[in-house]
DNA sequence: GTAAATTTGTTATTTCAATAACAAGTATTA
DNA sequence: TAATACTTGTTATTGAAATAACAAATTTAC
């Protein structure tokens, strides 16, 4: 599926002269192309629980307020071919996505800082993808140190190298006060994640061969903010 | 500050040849341009707090992770301008940020849904924006409707119409289960709001009036897991 | 059986965002 | 005082993402 195309042409303006370039694509898919991914195969589960077998770019395109050609474009990319004029097979689609976002023996989560926030992500995880799935939570409270939620154990914050390693844990979300946001990131990386997504409004420095998402609710809020009070002029 | 500035040139490639065209942008930033914003502001509010008075683009783009190129961008976008070899006053960088994601009045915002997320986010967002808070929270739980949480008061979520026009609120945040999302939306969008941030998963539609975010945390896991897991190719 | 309507897959173009390049001004150093 | 290093503001260039355009294939309608 993710051979039979591993090569791709664009153009580059060079000095001004239209120049065709070859760029190997197979390697790594777009930022946006994986996120949306992500989102088809959410939905196309629905689709596939409510009995529905096959699907047209423009539905797809519906659901999730983009272009059929956006559409076509990503399924495109990961290299799959639906039927012409009877749309994408369903399963077949979620399996091919699957075989792109999750590794083959699934990848294991950690979350620091088991309070408000962490708390209410470890519920929300809870079951969601078999490839995916939070296998330990850490904590420097003794109230919380011990405890379980939804299947998921906290440990003692010390204990955040050997767990990670035993349990060869690949991803860290980090929902830790500020103050403990850097070391948090570092006792990570340390550990040997390879991938950190942090919820925190504090900026976080990372190794090159780390992957790092941060996200804050208030920049996010802030910038709906903006866009609201401005609604006309978009 | 906002208006000795109202035109901008750049390039169009139009049948192969380039042409200058003139576009008028203090009408509207850049989407990226307001979040960075956003960023810049909750971290000069630290430096400020340290006592610093004035800082270089090139220390805002570390704490950012960016190049200084890109901060000086989006401040000339703002129409501020640094001092030579000073920086950028630090005080007054702030109140331009404020003035262009604030509105002068403040934006009230609503959350429908009081259960762990929503609950984690209430507190989350206690008295951190003068500008922007939430002034009331809704709910369909009996045992949750009539409580307050970090002074937001919980209503029924019948009376969405009335308290949101009543109090003015330009903004809703819908943390319910995702059977309610859709009635939710709408409940919103017919009460008047100009901005929903939606942080479930379920794809939502709003008139073209109404500015959308919709926001999904397995999503953003599931692109850490696909970079993560493809690290050396970055 | 032919024409019209769909729908895919792919290339071409446009739009949006980031980076590079550099002129101009200011402080510092020799 | 002249030269150097630094830092801003802005334009030019490059790069990434989205959209448009269209050929090819298949079904449906007549
Ligand atoms: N509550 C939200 O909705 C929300 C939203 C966005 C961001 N955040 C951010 O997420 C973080 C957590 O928020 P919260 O509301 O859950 O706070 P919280 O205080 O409820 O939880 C923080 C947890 O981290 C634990 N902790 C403290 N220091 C630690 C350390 N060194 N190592 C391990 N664990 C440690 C605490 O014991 C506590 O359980 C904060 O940085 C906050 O800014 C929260
Ligand atoms: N928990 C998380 O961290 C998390 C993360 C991302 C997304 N989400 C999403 O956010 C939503 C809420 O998650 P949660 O964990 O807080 O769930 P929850 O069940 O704890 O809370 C949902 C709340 O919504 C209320 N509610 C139900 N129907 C309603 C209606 N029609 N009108 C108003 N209120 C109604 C419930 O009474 C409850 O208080 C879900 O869609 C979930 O998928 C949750």
């Amino acid at each position: 599926m993710y051979d039979n195309k591993n090569e791709y042409f664009c153009f580059s303006t060079n000095r001004n002269r239209l120049t065709k370039v070859k760029i190997n694509t197979m390697n790594i898919l777009p930022d946006k192309t994986v996120e949306r991914l992500s989102q088809y195969r959410r939905n196309l589960l629905i689709c596939d629980g409510k009995g529905k077998t096959h699907i047209f770019s423009h539905e797809i395109a519906n659901i999730h307020h983009i272009t059929p050609v956006q559409v076509r474009r990503d399924i495109m990319l990961i290299g799959y071919t639906g039927t012409l004029r009877k749309g994408y097979n369903i399963l077949e689609l979620i399996a091919l996505i699957g075989e792109i976002l999750d590794k083959e023996d699934g990848q294991r989560v950690a979350i620091v800082g088991a309070g408000n926030l962490g708390r209410a992500i470890i519920q929300y995880f809870h079951n969601r993808r078999d490839k995916l799935s939070i296998s330990a939570a850490f904590d420097s409270s003794p109230d919380k140190i011990g405890q379980e939620y939804d299947g998921v154990k906290i440990y003692p914050i010390e204990d955040i190298d050997k767990i990670v390693k035993e349990k060869n844990i690949t991803i860290g979300i980090i929902s830790v006060p500020v103050v403990a946001v850097k070391a948090t990131a570092s006792a990570l990386v340390e550990a040997g994640v390879k991938g950190i997504l942090s919820y925190t409004p504090r900026p976080i420095d990372v190794p090159e061969n780390v992957y790092l998402e941060e996200y804050d609710m208030i920049t996010s809020l802030e910038k709906v903010a903006y866009f609201a009070k401005n609604i006309e002029k978009i």
